[in-house]
RNA sequence: UCCUCAGUAGCUCAGUUGGUUAGAGCAUCUGACUGUUAAUCAGAGGGUCGUUGGUUCGAGCCCAACCUGAGGAGCCA
């Protein structure tokens, strides 16, 4: 007798005399229908049990979260909910689930409530599916770089260089922070810390990546990334997935063509790879849909917004066009942005990246061109002076899902832009010597994992597409 | 970090201008029923009203501080 999955059982499309399964139980209906999840699929496979041939002490034991062993014949199953079902010959249960204990019942739960038992959320159609697709997301990741020449690159996780420049970090160390050692300023001596020296946790790979760039050609990460930054939004997170690709010989408009092509590849991958939990979560975001008033409501539906990404144009806008689009814009003129766009050179604010991507082009926007003054010091300067080669993607419900540049390879603009934000040399010499030998025009971006699976799952709290999310206050689990 | 809102049974929520013994649905338990799709029907148990302090004859309700959560902003991916 061989075991199966529930997934195998339900699209063989055949029956078999006899075949066994192990899952955890969801509910047992009228003392007779099991449905069964593994974790394979999000749907069940039924399992029916003459309760007048099995003991009634070991059906009382089958109760939601339990773990069973079922063997028996699959047979096409006389109701209408499903195809096929197991007609159950043996029952045994491996774990039993106590159900004035167990807090996962068969009806809905608020997203915090599953939050605050994150892990046990998975046993739930709606974690199943979001974790299912995250996981096939990352597979098309790789895939995509695979298949277009990219190296996979690990860049270290603890970093020496405390210049990257993308906001607060975490401290790594292995001194005893009850007795640390002091130098003669009274300040902390590093010196005798593990690496002798003051280190973090990343909040970026791609310095390093960009040396790997400029040898191997085309590479691409995709770890763990920190931020200490005191974020509380739906959208942040201290501990994150990023993939960052870096590219030698690509300028910024190959880079916005990579971008695309590449959001588009993984987007489709999932599309034509995991319609179940698709299908699922886009019935259950028209449901919740229904709930909000007429003028909150999406006007597409979660496939038709997938399928509307890769079958449409990127629409690509510079920021001075952007900055004319809005100055031009109603809520503008009549005031009703908070932060009124008067003087080329303002950062743009959520409200005005939001008006662009929802109400303006009603599509993702690629921005590019931006100040040099409110963008970071490695991007390429324009040959107007005033401008940098930076690009940012934005998609609808969530904003900026990718920020990318073409990188300063000019040795000398980039020392002197190092120098007016009091970046020292020294801390990053060997970034400089990329630029020494064998410089060469090279691009590359960052993509915030975490937001694209917001965006194909249509959840819309980063913390429900992370298995144990890490925010303020908070590293349960 | 700032602004706004919330915290009442295991879960989701109601609770009137401050006034007897704090309610409902679901879940759980007991019984009935048994081809069900979050099964159905009947009954039962279940509460330090986020915490601490204050006002009052009397506080779930009013006030203060704190804790936790959510939404928005900033920072960003």
């Amino acid at each position: 007798m061989r075991q199966y999955s529930v997934s195998e059982l339900l699209t063989e499309d055949i029956t078999f005399p006899e075949v066994e399964i192990k899952g955890w139980v969801r509910t047992f209906r009228a003392n007779r229908f099991i449905a069964l999840n593994d974790g394979s699929t999000l749907n069940n496979i039924q399992c029916v049990v003459d309760f007048e041939n099995f003991d009634e002490a070991l059906l009382k034991r089958i109760t939601t979260g339990a773990a069973i062993h079922v063997t028996g014949e699959l047979v096409e199953s006389q109701g209408k909910g499903q195809k096929v079902e197991i007609k159950v010959k043996t029952l045994e249960v491996l774990g039993d689930s106590d159900p004035e204990e167990y807090p996962i019942q068969p009806k809905k739960h608020s997203f915090e409530f599953l939050r605050e038992n994150a892990h046990l959320r998975t046993r739930t159609n709606t974690f199943s599916a979001v974790m299912r697709l995250r996981s096939a997301l990352s597979y098309a990741i790789h895939k995509y770089f695979n298949e277009h020449g990219f190296y996979y690159m690990h860049t270290p996780i603890i970093t020496g260089s405390d210049a990257e420049g993308a906001g607060e970090m975490f401290k790594v160390t292995s001194l005893d922070i009850n007795n640390l050692p002091k130098n003669g300023n009274n300040k902390v001596d590093y010196s005798k810390d593990f690496f002798g020296k003051e280190t973090n946790l990343t909040v970026s790979g791609q310095l390093e990546a960009e040396t790997y760039a400029m040898s191997l050609g085309k590479v691409y990460t995709f770890g763990p990334t920190f931020r200490a930054e005191n974020s509380n939004t739906s959208r942040h997170l201290a501990e994150f997935w990023m993939i960052e690709p870096e590219v030698a010989f690509m300028d910024l408009a190959g880079n916005m063509d990579l971008a695309e092509d590449f959001l588009k590849f993984v987007i489709k991958y999932v599309l034509e790879n995991n319609s179940d939990d698709l299908e699922f979560l886009d019935k259950r975001q028209q449901d919740e849909d229904k709930k909000k008033p007429q003028a909150d409501r999406s006007d597409m539906t979660l496939i038709e917004k997938l399928k509307f990404v890769t079958d449409n144009h990127f629409k690509r806008v510079s920021y001075t066009e952007a900055i004319d689009i809005l100055r031009n814009s109603k809520p503008n003129k009549k005031k009703k942005f908070k932060y009124i766009i008067k003087d080329w050179g303002c950062d743009l604010q959520s409200e005005h990246e939001r008006f662009l991507v929802e109400k303006h082009f009603k599509c993702p926007v690629i921005l590019f061109d931006y100040p040099a003054n409110i963008k970071a010091f490695y991007m390429r300067l324009n040959d107007d002076g005033k401008t940098v080669r930076a690009m940012d993607i934005l998609f609808p419900g969530i904003g900026e899902i990718v920020g990318g540049a073409q990188r300063e390879e000019r040795l000398e603009v980039l020392k002197q832009k190092m120098a007016a934000l009091n970046i020292p040399e020294e801390e990053l010499w060997w970034y400089l010597d990329l630029r020494k030998y064998g410089t060469a025009v090279h691009s590359g971006f960052g993509l915030g994992f975490e937001r694209l699976v917001m965006f194909v799952t249509s959840m819309c709290n980063i913390r429900d597409v992370i298995p144990f999310p890490r925010t303020p206050q908070n590293a349960e689990f």
